[in-house]
DNA sequence: CTCCAGGGGGCCA
DNA sequence: TGGCCCCATGGA
């Protein structure tokens, strides 16, 4: 089958499997963003630990993420890992965002404007910015990530692990309508399959409800 | 014990 | 550009 193809039916067998995801988990824009970050080569379990010591903390707020020192940052996202790095890129996101007017200034921006914004941020990369247009902004913007590239790896596209981000994306988004619900409840699916069947240690995915898919 | 999890930046050829 | 190393906790 060709890619377009796979990409249409793997979403309906993921869906037919899982169901909708409720995407993205968080009660608010900042919440979102802040779980963006915190989950960045890092299980979903250990981030909410850390998102739950924020919120304990009151620190979940842009004025709280702005009065909170590095150090007391970094010790209450422990948890979350790679503690010191994620306390300075959080802070660097939140004066970013204070500095830029908050959220609603944020939304006035179009898509590619927003999205070299965020790039410009030290500490939001590629996928973390599309996450954040998809999750918080609501944008059409297809994220990429570990699971994505594995998933279309293992059904016949060569070399998607490696092929360059921004490739990817376009080539995914080629073939689908530029629906932010779609995207939002496509890469929640993928997540899902990746962590319940189609894990890297599981080679095999013999109960992937992807099986039998295969892109020419 | 090892491997992995919803990455990104710095450095170097 | 592309490869390599670093960051760090907690579960399997």
């Amino acid at each position: 089958m060709t890619l377009c193809q796979f990409i249409d039916r793997a979403f309906k067998a993921m869906f037919e499997r899982y169901g909708h995801q409720h995407w993205w988990p968080g009660d608010s824009e900042l919440e979102i963003a802040v779980g963006a970050i915190l989950t960045q080569n890092t299980s979903w379990r250990n981030v909410e630990r850390a998102i739950n010591a924020l919120k304990s903390r009151n620190l979940l707020s842009i004025r709280g993420l702005l009065d909170v020192d590095e150090k007391t940052l970094a010790d209450a996202i422990k948890p979350a890992g790679y503690f010191n790095v994620k306390a300075q890129r959080l802070k660097a996101f939140i004066r970013w965002l204070h500095d830029s007017g908050g959220f609603d200034e944020l939304r006035k921006l179009d898509t590619y404007e927003l999205r070299e914004k965020l790039l410009s941020v030290k500490g939001i990369g590629r996928e973390t910015a599309d996450s954040m247009l998809l999750y918080v902004f609501e944008r059409p913007v297809f994220v990429i990530d570990a699971y994505t590239r594995r998933i279309f790896e293992r059904h016949g596209l060569k070399d998607a692990s490696k092929m360059d981000y921004d490739r990817l994306r376009s080539v995914i988004e080629g073939c689908l309508p530029r629906n932010p619900q779609l995207f939002n409840e496509y890469h929640a699916l993928i997540v899902r399959t990746g962590k319940e069947v189609c894990k890297r240690s599981n080679p095999l995915c013999e109960l992937c409800p992807l099986n039998g898919l295969k892109i020419d």
